[in-house]
RNA sequence: GGGCGCGUAGCUCAGCGGGAGAGCGCUCCCCUCACACGGGAGAGGUCGUUGGUUCGAUCCCAACCGCGCCCACCA
C-alpha cells in the first residue's frame, strides 16, 4: 500500500460516502462490467428488465427499493460468473409527459392546441433531450449496475416497429377492432381511459325519486342520483319477477321534459329491492344501461359531450350546460311540474380519473379495442403449470388468475397527442392497418395514440430487439429471468407482458416475479407528493449514503407493505460505518506478506471460518428465496456481533503480534465477508476491497460470491467459543451488578476445564491457583475477594439468580411430570428439557441451593 | 357486495406449535490505541378480545372488536 493510501486508511475514522461513492460507479463504468456481451444463450445468462420509470420521473422511494432489489440480484448473478444483463431504458409515458410539457406551456401563456400537434410533440422531444436522463442519473446514484449502453426508450425507432408489429398481427387476427362503445371518459384528460386507470371513490350524492308518467295513466317512479342524464333516457325498466310491475311491462312511459316514449322493459338487472325497483335506462351515459340497451337493442342518446357539456341532442334549453348545470336546471324543472317524488342523501362509490382526478363521464365513443380473452388463456396456463411463478405465491397467484378469468377488452385508444400514433390509415370509408403507411394519396393516418402500457407490454423483448428475432441480444437474455414490482401494477403490466409475449415469442417474459412491500409514510399514509409525505430517496443518500439507503430499504421490506423507517437507513449508515472502521483495523494491523485463508490452528479462527460459512448461507439463501430484509439483517448480525464484538476483539493481541494465522484469517474474512455483502451494499465493500493487499479479483464487482463451505464448520469450535464468549458476558454482568469498575481486575479461580484465554482478558479478571476467600460463583468461576467490590451488592445479586433459579426448575419439573408431554413430544424436545433442568439444578445448588 | 391482509416491547417491524426477537428509543457504566454513526450491562410484552383443538398455542380453528388494501355494472 502506498503511503497517501495508507494516510488516507489512518486519517479516515468516519465512512464518508459522498467523497467516494461517485469515484466507485466511474470506475465501475471504467470496467465495463455493467455491460456484457451479447454472448451465450437466455438459459444460461441472467437477465433482469427495469421496469421503465416515466422520461419525466424523479426517483422516488418505489423507484429506490425496486433499484435495490433488482441491483442485488444482479450484482449476486454477476459475481456468480453468469452472463448478467440489467437492461434500462424509460417509458415515454403519454399522459404525464404530455401533462408536464403542458404545464410547462401553460406557463409561457400558451396551450398546445394552440402550436398544435406537431409542434407540440417536437416541444416534448425537446424536453426529454433536455431532462430525459435525470432519472438514469439518479439510478446511479444508488448504485445500479444497469447496462447504460444499452439504454432504450418506448419511442425509439425499433422500439416503435415493435408496437406497429403487434398491432398489425393482433389487428389481422380480428382481436383489435374499433367500436362505438361504453368507454371511461376522462373529462379532465379529454380521452378515453382503461378500466384500470380509475379508481372509485365513496361520493355522497342525492338520490332523487322521479315520476314518469305512463300513456295509459298513472305512474311509474325511478330513482337515479344523476338526474341530467334522463334527457337520454330510452327505456324503464323493472324486474321481471316483480309482482308490481307486472301489469306495465311492454306498456310505455313519457320522459319527463323531453316528452319522448319510454318502453317499459324486464330485465333481470333491476334490483328490485332498490329504491322503487323501478330503473330508467340510460344507454349512452351508464355502463349497466349501456349493457341493457344493447340487449334490448334500444337507441342509444348521447345528451353529454366529450367537452363534459349537454349536447343539442337534449332539449335546446339545456344545451351548453355543464353536466352540473344541467342537473340542477333538471331538478328545477321537475320540482316546478311536482314530479320529484322523494330525495335523499346517498353514500355510493363512484369512478374517478387515476390521471386527472376528475370524476368519469362514462359515454359512448369511436375507440379502439383489445380483445384480451385469447391472450389470456396463454397467460393463466403459463401461470398455473409454473413457467411463471408469483414470490411470495399468495396471494398474488390467486388475485391474477382470477382477474385473468375475468378479463375484458381495454380500450387502447387515447385521445392524446404524446405517444405511439395508431397505425392506421382512412381514406374515405377505406381503412388500412400496417406497419407502414399505405401506398397510395390521401391517406390520413389516425389521430388518437395508444395506452401507454401497450407499448410497456411488449418492453421485455422489444427492448433486446424483437421483432428482429436474430437480434442477438435477444437470443442471449430472453426470456429474462426475474421481474421485480410492485403489486399496483400486476394488472397494468405484469399480465400484460405475459400475454403479449406469449403469443408474440412463444415464451414467458420472466420466470419469477417478486412483487415487494409499497413503502409508506412513516404515519402509514401513502408516500405522495401531493399529500406531502414524500421522502426524497436523493435526499437520503445525501444524508447517510447510497449503501445505507439500500440497506434500510432491504431491510425494512417484506411481503407487507411498510412504514418508511429512518431508523433502518441509519441502521445501513451504522453499517457502513463499521465495516470501513473494522477494515482499517484490519488493513492497518494485519501483515501483508501472508497468503489469506482460514486457518486452522487455533479454536478461534476456526470458530470465525465456521460462523461465517453459517452467514454465507444464510444471506445466500435468504437473497435467493427474495427475502431481502434477512439477508441484510443476518449481514449484520454476523458483521457487527461475531465478527467486530467477539472476533476483533479476541484477535486482536496476535493481530498487534504480527501473528501469521491472525493476519491470514482476518484477510480471509474480511475479503469473503465483502463479498457477501456486496450485492447489498456495493459502495462501501467496492471501496475497501480497494485497499486489500491481495485480492482475489480486479474488483469486488466481479469477485466470486462466496460459497458456504462446509468442510469449515466446526461444531465443537462453534461450542467452545460459545461458552467463553457466554462466560464472559456472565462475569462482566456479575460485574456491572455488583458495582465493580471496569478498571478493577478481579481475581478469579476455577477448576473447571481451563476457560479460553479470551474470558481473563475480555471479562477482566484474573485467574489464579491461590488467593482469597470466594465471595461469589458464577457460571462454574469462583471470584475471589478483591479491594473494591461491595459484598451487599454481591449477596442481593446472588440471591437475585437464586431467585429466578428456582422458578426455572420448578418450571422444568412441572413440565417434565407432565404425562402427556413426556409421552407426546418429540424426543429431542423432552432431551432438551431434562438438559436445562439439570444445568438449572447444578448451578442452583453451587450457589447453595 | 365479494376477496385478501394486518393488530407482538414506547415506535417501526421479524417470528408463526415446544421456554418472546431486532433496530431505534429508554436506564446505568465507559471518550479502553478500528469505530461515540462506538464499547459494556440492563429495564421493558397476560403476542387485539373471547371461545375451541392440543400434552402444550403468539403460532392452528371459530366468532367478535379495531385498522388497511384489492376487486365489483345495482340506479
Amino acid at each position: 500500500m502506498d503511503a497517501r493510501r495508507r494516510q488516507t486508511l489512518e486519517e479516515t475514522t468516519r465512512w464518508d460516502p459522498g467523497a467516494v461513492e461517485q469515484r466507485v460507479f466511474e470506475r465501475w463504468m471504467e470496467g465495463g462490467w455493467f455491460h456484457p456481451p451479447a454472448e451465450g444463450r437466455a438459459a444460461e445468462n441472467y437477465s433482469i428488465a427495469i421496469p421503465p420509470p416515466n422520461v419525466t420521473g424523479a426517483l422516488h422511494m418505489g423507484h429506490a427499493l425496486n433499484g435495490s432489489v433488482q441491483d442485488a440480484l444482479i450484482r449476486l448473478n454477476r459475481m456468480r460468473g453468469r452472463n448478467t444483463l440489467w437492461t434500462l431504458g424509460t417509458d415515454h409515458a403519454g399522459i404525464g409527459t404530455q401533462a408536464v410539457v403542458e404545464k410547462e406551456l401553460a406557463g409561457e401563456g400558451i396551450s398546445r392546441q394552440e402550436i398544435g400537434r406537431e409542434a407540440f410533440t417536437e416541444r416534448v422531444w425537446a424536453w426529454r433531450e433536455q431532462y430525459g436522463s435525470t432519472i438514469i442519473e439518479q439510478y446511479k446514484r444508488l448504485g445500479a449496475s444497469c447496462d447504460y449502453e444499452r439504454e432504450r426508450f418506448t419511442l425509439d425507432d425499433g422500439y416503435v416497429r415493435a408496437v406497429y408489429r403487434v398491432f398489425a398481427e393482433l389487428y389481422r387476427k380480428g382481436w383489435i377492432y374499433r367500436d362505438n362503445y361504453m368507454v371511461n371518459w376522462d373529462p379532465g384528460l379529454h380521452s378515453a381511459i382503461s378500466d384500470l386507470e380509475i379508481e372509485n371513490r365513496e361520493v355522497t350524492d342525492t338520490l332523487y325519486e322521479i315520476a314518469y308518467p305512463l300513456e295509459d295513466g298513472g305512474e311509474l317512479v325511478v330513482a337515479t342520483v344523476r338526474p341530467e342524464t334522463m334527457l337520454a333516457d330510452t327505456a324503464v325498466a323493472v324486474n321481471p319477477s316483480d309482482e308490481r310491475y307486472r301489469d306495465v311491462v311492454g306498456k310505455h312511459a313519457t320522459l319527463p321534459l323531453v316528452g319522448r316514449r319510454l318502453p317499459v322493459i324486464a330485465d333481470e338487472h333491476v334490483d328490485p329491492e332498490f329504491g322503487t325497483g323501478a330503473l330508467k335506462i340510460t344507454p349512452g351515459h351508464d355502463p349497466n344501461d349501456f349493457e341493457i340497451g344493447r340487449k334490448h337493442d334500444l337507441s342509444e342518446i348521447s345528451v353529454i359531450g366529450e367537452d363534459g357539456l349537454i349536447s343539442d341532442e337534449a332539449p335546446e334549453r339545456f344545451g351548453g350546460m355543464s353536466a352540473d348545470q344541467a342537473r340542477e336546471a333538471v331538478v328545477t324543472e321537475l320540482r316546478g311540474e311536482d314530479l320529484i317524488r322523494n330525495e335523499e342523501p346517498y353514500t355510493h362509490s363512484v369512478p374517478f380519473s387515476h390521471r386527472s382526478g376528475e370524476r368519469i363521464e362514462p359515454l359512448i365513443s369511436l375507440q379502439w379495442f383489445c380483445r384480451m380473452d385469447e391472450m389470456a388463456k396463454g397467460a393463466i396456463d403459463a401461470v398455473n403449470d409454473g413457467r411463471v411463478r408469483f414470490i411470495p405465491h399468495d396471494p398474488h397467484t390467486r388475485v391474477y388468475l382470477d382477474w385473468m378469468e375475468r378479463i375484458r377488452p381495454w380500450c387502447i385508444s387515447r385521445q392524446l397527442w404524446w405517444g405511439h400514433r395508431l397505425p392506421v390509415w382512412y381514406r374515405g370509408d377505406e381503412t388500412y392497418v400496417g406497419e407502414q403507411p399505405p401506398d397510395g394519396e390521401g391517406w390520413e393516418q389516425e389521430s388518437d395514440v395508444l395506452d401507454t402500457w401497450f407499448s410497456s407490454a411488449l418492453w421485455p423483448f422489444a427492448t433486446l430487439g424483437w421483432p428482429d428475432t436474430d437480434a442477438p441480444e435477444l437470443k442471449a437474455f430472453f426470456p429474462t429471468d426475474t421481474m421485480v414490482t410492485a403489486r399496483d401494477i400486476i394488472f397494468l403490466w405484469v399480465a400484460r407482458m405475459i400475454m403479449t409475449s406469449l403469443e408474440f415469442t412463444g415464451e414467458v417474459p420472466f420466470t419469477d416475479v417478486y412483487v415487494h412491500s409499497i413503502i409508506q409514510a412513516p404515519d402509514g399514509r401513502r408516500m405522495s407528493k401531493s399529500l406531502g409525505t414524500g421522502i426524497d430517496p436523493l435526499e437520503e443518500m445525501d444524508r447517510h449514503g447510497a449503501d445505507a439507503l439500500r440497506f434500510g430499504l432491504l431491510a425494512m421490506s417484506s411481503a407487507q407493505d411498510v412504514r418508511f423507517s429512518e431508523a433502518r437507513v441509519q441502521q445501513g449508515r451504522d453499517l457502513a460505518n463499521k465495516m470501513w472502521n473494522a477494515s482499517r483495523l484490519v488493513l492497518m494491523e494485519a501483515r501483508d506478506d501472508v497468503d489469506p485463508g482460514p486457518r486452522s490452528a487455533r479454536v478461534e479462527d476456526r470458530w470465525i471460518a465456521s460462523r461465517l460459512q453459517r452467514a454465507v448461507r444464510s444471506v445466500s439463501e435468504s437473497i435467493e428465496a427474495y427475502d431481502f430484509s434477512h439477508a441484510a439483517l443476518d449481514l449484520y448480525d454476523f458483521f457487527w456481533s461475531e465478527l467486530c464484538d467477539w472476533y476483533l476483539e479476541i484477535v486482536k493481541p496476535r493481530l498487534y503480534d504480527g501473528d501469521e494465522d491472525a493476519s491470514a484469517t482476518l484477510l480471509w474474512a474480511l475479503e469473503q465477508v465483502l463479498a457477501l455483502a456486496h450485492p447489498l451494499m456495493p459502495f462501501v465493500t467496492e471501496e475497501i476491497y480497494s485497499y486489500l493487499p491481495k485480492p482475489q479479483a480486479e474488483a469486488l464487482v466481479i469477485h466470486p460470491f462466496p460459497e458456504a463451505d462446509d468442510g469449515l464448520i466446526d461444531e465443537a469450535a462453534e461450542k467452545e467459543i460459545g461458552r467463553a464468549i457466554g462466560l464472559t458476558r456472565a462475569l462482566r454482568r456479575w460485574r456491572d451488578l455488583a458495582g465493580v469498575p471496569v478498571k478493577q481486575v478481579l481475581a478469579a479461580r476455577t477448576d473447571d476445564s481451563r476457560p479460553h484465554e479470551l474470558v481473563a482478558r475480555l471479562a477482566r479478571v484474573e485467574f489464579s491457583e491461590d488467593g482469597g476467600q470466594p465471595i461469589a460463583s458464577v457460571a462454574g468461576v469462583e471470584l475471589l475477594e478483591t479491594e473494591g467490590v461491595d459484598p451487599e451488592a454481591v449477596a442481593t445479586r446472588i440471591e437475585e439468580r437464586r431467585e429466578k433459579l428456582r422458578a426455572e426448575v420448578q418450571r422444568g419439573e412441572g413440565k417434565l411430570s407432565n404425562e402427556g408431554f413426556v409421552d407426546k413430544a418429540p424426543a429431542s424436545v423432552v432431551d432438551a428439557e431434562r438438559e436445562k433442568l439439570a444445568a438449572y439444578r447444578a448451578e442452583l445448588e453451587e450457589l447453595g441451593g
